[in-house]
DNA sequence: TATTAATGTAATAAATTTAGTTACAATAAA
DNA sequence: TTTATTGTAACTAAATTTATTACATTAATA
C-alpha cells in the first residue's frame, strides 16, 4: 500500500486534536515534512467523502466533518487511498495450472483483504485519539 | 506488496500437482508468462528456508521438501517475500503531532500484519492443493 | 569425457509507480 | 483590494519493481 493511508490517518489525527478549528493544508505538510499539495490531494478526497469539510480562502481549511467516534478507520481507507489493493495481482499467467492457482489466490487475497478491511471498520478515529491525545499534550507541556 | 508472495504460492502449488516430479524454473516460467530468472531467484529463497529442495544439472528441478500438510502459507509469505511490509511506513515526521500520531500508526500497522500472518499460517500448502486440483485435472480431461 | 540441460547470481535495462514540486485559477475573509 | 487559502493540472525526480542478458557452476548421460 502506499503513503496515502498513513497521511489520511495522520489528518483526521490532526484534525481531532484540533478540536474543530479549522487548520490548511500547509500547517500539517510541515508538521509531517512533505509538501501542501500532497496533503490537499488528499484532503480532497476526504472532503468528497464527507469525511472532512473544507473551505477556501483567508482562515480557510479543513474541520473533520462528523464526531470522531462516528468515523472508522476503515472509511478513511477506502477514501484516502486511490490504489486499494493490499497485495500485488498476478496478471493474467498462460498456462492451466497457473492459471487456475491464481483464481484460488486471488479469491484468498480478497478475504484477507476483507478480513483487514473489518479490523479496520472496528476502529473509530475516537479511540486513536484516546491513545494518542494525552502524549501530545504530556508533549507539548514539556516545551 | 510485491510479486513475489503470488509466485511463492504459484509455485509451490504447481510442485504440489506435480507430485514429486522435478519442475525446471524454465517451464514454471512458461506457465506463468515470466521469466525463469524471476522464478528462479524466488525458487532460490524458498530452497534455503527448506521449502522446495533444488537440484541442478540435467533433468533437475525443483520439488518440494516437506509434504503440503506441513507447509503454512505464512512460511511460504516470510521465505518469498524479500520487503514484507504489507503498510508503507510514513518517514519519521518533524512535528510533534504527527510524530505521536505516526507511532501509533506504526504500532497499529504491525497489529494488522501480524493478524494477516496468522490467518496466512492458518492455511496449508494441502488445502489450497485440495481446491485447486480438482480444476486442474478437470481443465486436463477436457483437452 | 564431451554434451546437454539445468541452477545461481551479478549486472543491467525497462517499465511502472510514487512522491514531490511548480504554477496558477478559484475562492473567501478582512 | 489584498491576502490567505484550496483545487488541480502538468511536470519532474526518485524509488521500486520486473524483466533480461550473460555467464559460471553443476549434474546426468550418451
Amino acid at each position: 500500500m502506499n503513503i496515502d493511508f498513513a497521511i489520511g490517518l495522520h489528518i483526521v489525527g490532526f484534525l481531532t486534536s484540533c478540536e474543530g478549528k479549522p487548520v490548511s493544508s500547509t500547517i500539517m505538510a510541515k508538521s509531517f515534512g512533505t509538501n501542501p499539495v500532497v496533503l490537499r490531494r488528499i484532503l480532497s478526497r476526504l472532503n468528497q467523502s464527507g469525511l472532512v469539510k473544507t473551505t477556501r480562502g483567508a482562515n480557510g481549511g479543513s474541520v473533520l466533518a462528523r464526531d470522531a467516534s462516528e468515523i472508522n478507520l476503515r472509511e478513511i481507507y477506502e477514501s484516502a487511498c486511490v490504489a486499494q489493493e493490499l497485495f500485488a495481482r498476478h496478471p493474467e499467467p498462460e498456462g492451466v495450472i497457473a492459471s487456475i492457482l491464481g483464481g484460488y489466490i486471488n479469491e484468498f487475497y480478497a478475504k484477507a483483504e476483507t478480513a483487514m478491511l473489518e479490523y479496520l471498520e472496528s476502529l473509530s478515529v475516537a479511540d486513536m485519539d484516546a491513545e494518542v491525545r494525552p502524549k501530545i499534550l504530556a508533549a507539548l507541556k514539556c516545551k
